[in-house]
Formats: structure tokens, C-alpha cells, sequence
RNA sequence: CGGGGUGUAGCACAGUCCGGUUAGCGCGCCACGUUCGGGACGUGGAGGUCGGAAGUUCGAAUCUUCUCACCCCGACCA
């Protein structure tokens, strides 16, 4: 069968290539003719819309207001903010000209080199930079004071090597970038932000993540600190899935953006920009999937109820469509999305394999004993069991299960993370659970980057976050010795 | 950007070493029929500049040179 997913259990060696199979085969998204890029085909892009739509919905709630800044960046902005360029130039896109000709030769079409602009743009690898640049014009009192925009946009990163949603070298995301009187609230918008970031992991994608700073090597390139999202996938490799920055006054300087306070003195603009990406695609497919295919959260499944009709002839086939068409109008009634599949050139079997694979959270099926005995065949994406249950009622019983499976799915990956983080008191501890557990590892450190290096040098763990919730407890470094006040959080990672 | 590998139908591949009819298999696709409570089967059919360019040869998917693209492993990263 074409259709057929690879065996895999997910700690082995090719889970990359399963993860591509799963990606591709589930509907997902595929790469397309242009290096690096990927294209997201309707299913895929179903569901990270229901993604934007529920993101969205918390920033209104926290009082942002989206807008759209160019796609284009002068190359001069960039080289404002000295880490900024530091950390993105290597992987810029740039627009070198601005218009093509016949090739003399007659061999299709050449850049004219006639037409070289005068100042190189750059593809917006994020959009810190044009946004300052802006804001600078729409900031002059403290009375302008917060500004909290949002944007939804594409931004390209011209990365070595590319995987489906995770890294690709253009994505979607949002980006918030908001500015501030003070450096207090600031920091207070910042670690905000990142909660609604773990609410909407947790209760949308049922995908448990660790809250935490970034140490200061990993930390974004211009931002005084970094808070991030990290979850756990089944091969036991970390995924930093969400970040947000306090970004001090660096740009508000860069930018020259000032104010005048209440004070009547001029001062620095307090900045900070948060964002998540299409890579959480590939958090929600790594996080649940299984053999048969993905398990969507009945939250962000574009198709949450399917329905397959078991029959023979067509007469039966219109007769159980009828009985579905009734069931699914109750379900649609109570917010349910439904497809009845009445196709009649596959088989149930098929289809039954087809939706597994494509994550549907419930599927109903209805054959003429059913049609006699008022039943239907309800089977559980997330547990994959199946049970006859009367038709009255259906409509309300499928309601709460949608629910029961939006928690199971959480508890489960929840369940699993717990089981993966490990307390590790030596080096070679450390390296040993690394090699035969992976998952997360609580360790102390002394707080330096060359230590942090070290490790990432030997082992290819690095500090994925030094949990905000860590409680203080006096250790010795695995690796210098040194004292450490508490543990932070190591992992493989994405 | 280093080290490996692969380009042949929508997909996955055989054929290439050792040149020789009209380039082949499976899946998918189209038509008809039989089926239908977990990925059906039969019969017939359509579909190819063998990644591209140049060369060697009576003759190239196959040999030579150049080139492009993709995949995997590193370094880099949401």
C-alpha cells in the first residue's frame, strides 16, 4: 500500500526519516522546487491555521493589536545593533536587483546588470529592525506608551540544512515586538507572553512544555535575556518552541528611540519581541504520533468527527448517509466539525487506515446492523479502541470525548516528559543517561559559558533553560566543581 | 561549506560494472465487472526529452567531461 507508514519505534537511528514519511504521507507538507523550502499543502496548513486563529485570540485578549511591516529590510538596518547582525548575517537572503532582461544570447532571461540597487535588501530574517525603525516616527511621549503589535509574516533564514516545519528556509510566524516606558514592564510583557505561549502548548496542542531562561549563549541575538518553551519529542530530543526576549534598550539605541517620561526627561524605549513558528507543526506531529499515523488534539484537528458508512449497493449507502447527515447536523449544532465520507470507490477498510494516519480524533462508523439496532461504531484515534454505543445521544457523548481526548493526549505526553527527566549528579552520569535514555537532564552548572561549551563539545547537549520554576538547591558544577545555586535543564535538541 | 550517496512514469525502484530490438516491475491513475463490518480482486488501458549540456560510437539510460538538483552525516540555527 502507498499509503503505508514505515514500522518505526520512535527512539531509532532513521525517526528523521520516518518523521519526513509521516509528514508527507498524513498530507502535511512537502518540500517544494525551491531549496529549502517547503510547500504546506491544505491539510497541514488547516491546522496551523486553527493555530493562528487560537493564538491570536490570546493576544487580543492580552491587548495586542496585529499590523504588517515590509519584507524587505535596507541592508544598512541591520548592521544598527551590533549582536543583531552578528547573529543573522550568515544566513540572510538579499536582493541584489531589481529587474531581469532577454539573455543576449537568447538563453531565456539574465539579471540585468544594469538594474543593481544602490543599497542591498535583505529578506527580513525577523523584523526587529524595520519595526524599530518605525517605531522611532510613532514614539515621542510617554503618553505613545506601550506600543504591543503583532504580526503574522513569512521571514526567510537561509539554513544549511533543512526539515519539514522544524527547519525550514522560509517560515510562518508571528512576531510580537512591543515597546515600553519602563524596563519593569518590559520584563513583565516578556514573561507574559512566554505563559501564554506554554497555556496554548499545553491546552491547545495538549503538548507539556518547561518554562525557563536561556543561558546566555543561547540567547537571542540582541536581547538582554531570553525566556522559551521547551518540549520533550518521542526520540527524546529536546524542541525550543517558543521564545520571548526582553530586549533592554539595545534597539530602542540602535534606533535612537526616545521619549519624553513623565518627568519631562528624555529617555530609552524598554523593548521586547516574542514569536513562535510553523516548527510548532512539528512539535504537535513529534509530540503524538504513533504507527498509524498522526494524533491530532481534538482542539487544532481541522476534521474532528469522521464518519465511514459500512454498506452494500448504493440504495444502503444513501440510506446510512441520510441516518449520518441527521447525526452530523447535531454534532455541527454542538461546535463539532464532521466529514461524512461517502466515497464509494475505496473501501471502508481504507478509509478507516486513512483517517488513523491523518489524526482524526473520532470516527463513527455505521453499517446496516447498526442501521437496525440504532448503534454506532465510535473508535478513539488517541487510544485506538473501539466500542458500539447508541445513536441517541451520540452528538453530546462525542462532545465530552472530545474533550476526555484533548486531556488524555496531554496526560500521556505529559506522563511520558516526566518519565524522561533525569537527576544527574556527575559527569559521567550525565553522559551515560544521555547515551541510553536521551531526554531531559537536571544538572548543575557553574554558570559559565565555556563550561556550557564543553559539554555541548563532547555530548551535543546544550542548556535548553534554566527552569523558572527551579527551586534553589546548593550543588557542585558536573564539571568544574564550582558551586551552583540550582539545577538547569540539558537535552539533544532540535 | 566539508564527507558520503542518489537522479529512469505521479510515487518507490530494477536495468548502468560488461553500449545493441519498441526501456521494465510494483503501487497509484483511467474504463468495465465482481466485491464491500479494517488498507479488495479480475480484465483492459493511458502515462517516459532515462536530471541537463557537450563528446566518443554505426548505435548511449549504460562510456568520458562538465553542470544542475535532491537526500544523508557534520558545522550553523525558530
Amino acid at each position: 500500500m502507498a499509503k503505508e507508514l514505515k514500522e518505526l519505534t520512535p527512539r531509532e537511528e532513521s525517526y528523521s526519516q520516518w518523521y519526513n514519511d509521516l509528514v508527507v504521507k498524513a498530507g502535511l507538507a512537502e518540500n517544494s522546487a525551491v531549496r529549502g523550502c517547503m510547500v504546506i499543502k491544505p491539510y497541514g496548513y488547516a491546522i496551523w491555521e486553527k493555530m493562528r486563529d487560537a493564538l491570536d485570540a490570546m493576544f487580543k485578549e492580552t491587548g495586542h493589536v496585529n499590523a504588517y511591516f515590509p519584507l524587505f529590510i535596507p541592508k544598512s538596518f541591520l548592521s544598527k545593533e551590533a549582536a543583531h547582525v552578528e547573529g543573522f548575517a550568515k544566513e540572510c537572503a538579499v536582493v541584489t536587483h531589481y529587474r531581469l532582461k532577454n539573455d543576449p544570447q537568447g538563453k531565456g532571461v539574465v539579471v540585468d546588470p544594469e538594474a543593481k540597487l544602490e543599497e542591498e535588501l535583505i529578506v527580513r530574517p525577523t523584523s526587529e529592525t524595520i519595526i524599530w525603525n518605525t517605531y522611532k516616527n510613532w514614539i515621542q511621549s510617554y503618553r505613545d506608551l506601550p506600543i504591543l503589535c503583532n504580526q503574522w509574516a513569512n521571514v526567510v533564514r537561509w539554513e544549511m540544512r533543512t526539515r519539514l516545519f522544524l527547519r525550514t528556509a522560509e517560515f510562518l510566524w508571528q512576531e510580537g515586538h512591543t515597546a515600553h516606558a519602563t524596563r519593569q514592564e518590559a520584563i513583565e510583557e516578556a514573561e507574559r507572553m512566554i505563559q501564554v505561549y506554554a497555556r496554548f502548548a499545553q491546552e491547545w496542542m495538549s503538548v507539556p512544555v518547561i518554562i525557563g531562561h536561556k543561558s546566555e549563549s543561547e540567547r537571542f541575538a540582541g536581547a538582554d535575556d531570553t525566556l522559551t518553551i521547551e518540549a520533550l519529542m518521542q526520540d527524546g530530543k529536546a524542541l525550543q518552541s517558543g521564545t520571548s526576549h526582553f530586549l533592554g534598550q539595545n534597539f530602542a539605541k540602535a534606533f535612537d528611540v526616545q521619549f519624553t517620561n513623565k518627568e519631562g526627561q528624555l529617555d530609552y524605549v524598554w523593548a521586547t519581541s516574542w514569536g513562535v513558528s510553523t516548527r510548532l507543526m512539528g512539535a504537535l506531529i513529534m509530540a503524538h504520533s504513533d504507527n498509524n499515523g498522526l494524533v491530532l488534539p481534538p482542539k487544532l484537528a481541522p476534521i474532528q468527527v469522521v464518519m465511514v458508512p459500512i454498506y452494500k449497493g448504493l440504495d444502503e449507502l444513501a440510506q446510512i448517509v441520510a441516518r449520518m447527515e441527521e447525526i452530523a447536523a447535531e454534532l455541527k449544532a454542538l461546535g463539532v466539525s464532521v466529514k461524512i465520507d461517502d466515497r464509494d470507490h475505496v473501501r471502508s477498510g481504507f478509509k478507516f487506515a486513512e483517517y488513523e494516519l491523518k489524526g482524526v480524533p473520532v470516527r463513527l462508523a455505521i453499517g446496516p446492523r447498526d442501521l437496525a439496532g440504532g448503534t454506532v461504531e465510535l473508535a478513539r484515534r488517541d487510544t485506538l479502541t473501539k466500542a458500539i454505543v447508541p445513536q441517541a445521544g451520540i452528538a453530546a457523548h462525542i462532545r465530552a470525548l472530545l474533550d476526555e481526548v484533548q486531556q488524555n493526549i496531554f496526560q500521556k505526553a505529559l506522563d511520558y516528559r516526566q518519565g524522561m527527566i533525569t537527576r544527574v549528579d556527575s559527569y559521567d552520569q550525565f553522559k551515560q543517561v544521555l547515551e541510553e535514555k536521551g531526554g531531559f537532564l537536571l544538572a548543575h552548572w557553574d554558570g559559565t559559558p565555556e563550561t556550557e561549551e564543553q559539554i555541548k563539545n563532547e555530548t551535543k547537549a546544550t542548556i535548553r533553560c534554566i527552569p523558572v520554576d527551579a527551586p534553589d538547591e546548593a550543588g557542585s558544577c558536573i564539571i568544574s566543581g564550582k558551586p551552583s545555586a540550582r539545577r538547569v535543564l540539558f537535552a539533544k535538541s532540535y
